[in-house]
RNA sequence: GCCUCCUUAGCUCAGUUGGUUAGAGCGUCGGACUGUUAAUCCGCAGGUCCUUGGUUCGAGCCCAAGAGGGGGCGCCA
C-alpha cells in the first residue's frame, strides 16, 4: 500500500481514509504515544496505539531510532501539541533499534559529537533541518539562473591546468606511488600516468566558464571543488561546493547587480519553502546563544537577519574607501588591530572585514577595485593602473563569502600580466585564445555554497552543513 | 602551518592546596503509568579520569612528549 508521507498528513483534515505511515521513532511516551518522523517533515506525525491489544513484547520493541509501519486512520488530536494525530489499527516494526547501543537519544547532543557520528545524524532534528534547506538553496540557485538565461555548464572535476592559481591541489593519478616511473633525467614520467600529463583536482571552473561564456552569452557552473590547503578553521574545507555565474558583455557593476540579486532571490526562496525548518534553526539559536557570553550572542533572532539582508541594498565601496574608514576607525587609532592600517596596498585581514561588516555598516558589504598586487591575474586592470576591477561580498559572521571580478579582456594587457605574475602562457594557450578571436568585457563570480548555508541556517561551523566533510586529517564516511 | 583552550560514565559536565571508596544531570536498563509532547514517578547498573613516561610516601589534579577535539590567525569560497 502506498505511504502518505507525514508532512502530508499533518497537511490534511480528519477523514476516514485508510492510510498507510512508515518512518522513525522519536520519542514513545506512556506506552501509547509515538512520535514518528520520515524525514519529510521537522515535524512528527503522533501515532496513537492502544497498549490494552499490544503485547509487552511488541510495546519493548519500540526504541528510539526503531523504523515502523503504521495504518489507521486520521483523527483530530485531543492532545494540545499537534492538530491531527494517527488513530492507530494496525503496526508492525520493519527494523528494531536497540537503544543501548544507538547513540542518538532523546536529548540535547553537542555538534563536535554529531560530527563524529555524521553517518547518523541526518536523524536528528538540525541536520534533517539543514539538509532540506540545503536541497532547496541548490533548487534555488538553479531556478534562478534558469529564469534568468543561463545555462548549466558542467566544468571538469579532474583538470590538466595547474595554472588556476586559487590554491593548493590535489594530484589525480593512477601511478603505482611504490614504483614510480621516472624519466632519464630522474623526473616522474607523467607520460606514464593515466593521461599522459599531470592532472589534478580542480580547484575553480572559472576559466572554463570563460570559455563557454564567450560562446554561450551567460553560464554558471554548480559543482564540487577541491582545495588542498591545511586549512583549519570554521570556514574552509578541502571539498565544498561552488557557484561560478560567468557573462559576457558584462562589466563590474553588472556582476555586483547579479550577485546581489542571486543572494537575495535564493534568501526569499528558501524563506518562503523552508519556513518551519528555518523557525526551528531559529528557536536552537536562541537556546544557544543563552548559554554564551553576552559578547558573542547574535544580535538579531535568524529570520530577522535574513529579512534584513533582503530589504537593504548592499552597501558597495572601494578598497581605497575601506581603507580611509579602517585607518581612521577606533579601534586603529586605539591600536587594538592586530594588524595595524597604516597605509593604502596591504590586504584586508579578516579583523579589519569584520570591522566593516559587523560595526562600521553592520549590514552586507561589497568592496571593490582592489590593488592589483594583491588578486589574481585575470581581473581587469583599471585605468588608475594600480587596481583592478575586483569585487568581494562580505557577510556578516561569515567573511568572504563571494569573490569575483570583471575579467582582462585586452590580450596585451593580460599576457602581460601573466608574465609578471610567471603565469605558464604557453600552458594557457586555450584561455588566451578567448582574447586572440573576437574578445568582449566579461564578468563574473564564485559563491561558496557552504558559507552561503552558514548565513541562512544560521549554523557556525561549514562542517556542519555539509552531509560529510572533507578537511585536514579527515575523510571518514 | 602558527597561537590558544579542552579531553573524567553512552552524552553534557562538576571534582577543593596533591590525600583514603571519583560525583551530578540527561540517557540506557528494570518497574509504574489510558491523553503524553525531549512525558512523569520509583529503582539499579555504569569509570583504562585520552595515551605514554616522569616528579612524589601518595597523581583525575604537578611536569614532559604524543593523540584527538574546539576556538583564533593565515590561505580562500
Amino acid at each position: 500500500m502506498r505511504r502518505t508521507k507525514v508532512a502530508e498528513l499533518l497537511r490534511m483534515d480528519p477523514n476516514d481514509q485508510e492510510l498507510v505511515v512508515m518512518g522513525w521513532v522519536r520519542a514513545f511516551r506512556n506506552n501509547r504515544f509515538i512520535a514518528l518522523n520520515d524525514g519529510s517533515s521537522i515535524s512528527n506525525i503522533q501515532l496513537v496505539i492502544d497498549p490494552e491489544l499490544t503485547s509487552e513484547e511488541q510495546l519493548r520493541r519500540v526504541t528510539v531510532g526503531a523504523s515502523v509501519r503504521a495504518s489507521g486512520r486520521l483523527v483530530a488530536s485531543s492532545g494540545s501539541g499537534q492538530r491531527v494525530e494517527l488513530e492507530v489499527a494496525g503496526w508492525e516494526i520493519l527494523g528494531d533499534c536497540d537503544a543501548s547501543a544507538y547513540p542518538l537519544q532523546p536529548k540535547k547532543h553537542s555538534l563536535e559529537f554529531l560530527r563524529q557520528i555524521a553517518h547518523l545524524r541526518f536523524r536528528t532534528n538540525t541536520f534533517s533541518a539543514i539538509s532540506r534547506i540545503r536541497h532547496s538553496l541548490a533548487f534555488a540557485i538553479h531556478a534562478f539562473f534558469h529564469q534568468r538565461g543561463f545555462y548549466y555548464l558542467n566544468a571538469p572535476i579532474i583538470t590538466g591546468s595547474d595554472a588556476e592559481g586559487a590554491g593548493e591541489m590535489f594530484q589525480v593519478t593512477t601511478l603505482d606511488l611504490d614504483r614510480v616511473p621516472r624519466t632519464e633525467n630522474g623526473n616522474v614520467n607523467y607520460e606514464k600516468d593515466f593521461f599522459g600529463r599531470r592532472t589534478h583536482l580542480t580547484v575553480s571552473g572559472q576559466l572554463e566558464a570563460e570559455l563557454a561564456a564567450t560562446a554561450l552569452g551567460q553560464v554558471y557552473t554548480f559543482g564540487p571543488t577541491f582545495r588542498a590547503e591545511n586549512s583549519n578553521t570554521p570556514r574552509h574545507l578541502a571539498e565544498f561546493w561552488m557557484i561560478e555565474p560567468e557573462v559576457a558583455f558584462a562589466d563590474l557593476n553588472d556582476n555586483m547587480d547579479l550577485a546581489e540579486d542571486l543572494l537575495k532571490s535564493i534568501i526569499r526562496t528558501v524563506m518562503e519553502q523552508c519556513q518551519e525548518d528555518l523557525d526551528f534553526l531559529g528557536r536552537r539559536e536562541a537556546e544557544e546563544d543563552k548559554q554564551k557570553p553576552m559578547a558573542e550572542r547574535s544580535e538579531f533572532p535568524l529570520e530577522e537577519r535574513l529579512r534584513f539582508c533582503l530589504e537593504h541594498p548592499f552597501e558597495r565601496l572601494s578598497y581605497s574607501e575601506a581603507i580611509d574608514i579602517l585607518r581612521n576607525s577606533s579601534p586603529n587609532k586605539k591600536g587594538k588591530f592586530q594588524y595595524p592600517v597604516d597605509r593604502w596596498g596591504v590586504d584586508l585581514q579578516s579583523e579589519h572585514e569584520r570591522y566593516l561588516v559587523e560595526k562600521h555598516f553592520r549590514k552586507p558589504v561589497i568592496l571593490t577595485d582592489y590593488p592589483k598586487e594583491i588578486k589574481a591575474f585575470y581581473m581587469r586592470q583599471n585605468e588608475d593602473g594600480r587596481t583592478v576591477a575586483a569585487m568581494d561580498i562580505l557577510f556578516p559572521g561569515i567573511g568572504e563569502i563571494v569573490g569575483g571580478s570583471q575579467r582582462e579582456e585586452r590580450y596585451d594587457v593580460l599576457l602581460q600580466r601573466m608574465q609578471e605574475m610567471h603565469i605558464p602562457v604557453d600552458e594557457m594557450y586555450w584561455y588566451l585564445d578567448t582574447r586572440r578571436f573576437g574578445t568582449c568585457p566579461h564578468a563574473g563570480f564564485g559563491l561558496g555554497f557552504e558559507r552561503l548555508a552558514l548565513f541562512i541556517t544560521g549554523m557556525t561551523n561549514v562542517r556542519d552543513v555539509i552531509p560529510f566533510p572533507r578537511f585536514p586529517g579527515n575523510a571518514e564516511f
